[in-house]
DNA sequence: TTTAAAATTCGTCATATGACGAAATATAGG
DNA sequence: CCTATATTTCGTCATATGACGAATTTTAAA
């Protein structure tokens, strides 16, 4: 029940349901979801933390940079269940479609260069 | 996706999830329910509202009697992914069988008399 | 070994949530 | 019409959540 709960209220922010659709096809290293959901990278590392205890996504660190993607089919079934369910509600969902417009471009930039003026980008943004 | 997060802040709630699980056989009625989880009769109502604006469950109104019960299968196909995905899930989980065995009791109360005393004894329950 | 950058952790704040009891509402029955 | 009862609504409280910026950690590279 305690781990069915955790992987409900991991699902119950909109924020991590654009991060789960998001890595639907492949994954990603945080600054790219940062930029696609234009937070603060501390907002960020702590939706990418919920979604990590509920066992949705796994992570890989390369360098300075950690990759996530979803978790693989030897998880629980119920978290498959619930990946499965997730992309089934929202494929035609449009702010799922205008994120996923929108991360094809953020693919298109180099990542080097994107993680350096992401934060800063942010910080901008918000004056 | 407004109406996705609903539906998963819904099921984000372990009482929740327990008054859907119990909802499985049959309906019930909001005393029973009550005497089931052990709160206050507010508290349940707030609960079976939330589940409701999820449709999640729907009720029918007899005489002073609210019955709940499951969304029925021509509900929205999330709706319904949801609740057998909650059903999979937690078939096994030990609060859940716990309570099946407490409903098979309360179900054998007559359901006047349940009513009259529940109330009451959450009352008494917290001195 | 110092510096810069990517990510996380920590502390704080405003708001959301779940609990309650009291009050209101609706209805059966005297 | 009045009263009792089943349920809901409302107001309040303690705690959880999601946001941020600042500080910390880790690692690449100068």
């Amino acid at each position: 029940m305690r781990d069915f709960i955790f992987l409900t209220k991991a699902l119950s922010d909109k924020n991590r349901i654009r991060i789960i659709l998001a890595l639907k096809e492949r994954e990603l290293c945080v600054c790219q979801i940062t930029k696609l959901l234009n937070l603060a990278p501390s907002t960020v590392s702590k939706h990418l933390s919920i979604l990590n205890q509920a066992y949705l996504i796994e992570s890989r660190k390369e360098g300075r940079w950690v990759y996530y993607r979803l978790a693989n089919d030897k998880t629980f079934h119920s978290v498959n269940q619930a990946i499965n369910w997730v992309m089934n509600s929202l494929v035609n969902d449009s702010k799922i479609i205008e994120d996923k417009k929108h991360l094809k471009e953020i693919l298109k930039i180099d990542a080097e260069e994107l993680c350096k003026t992401v934060i800063k980008n942010i910080k901008k943004r918000r004056n």
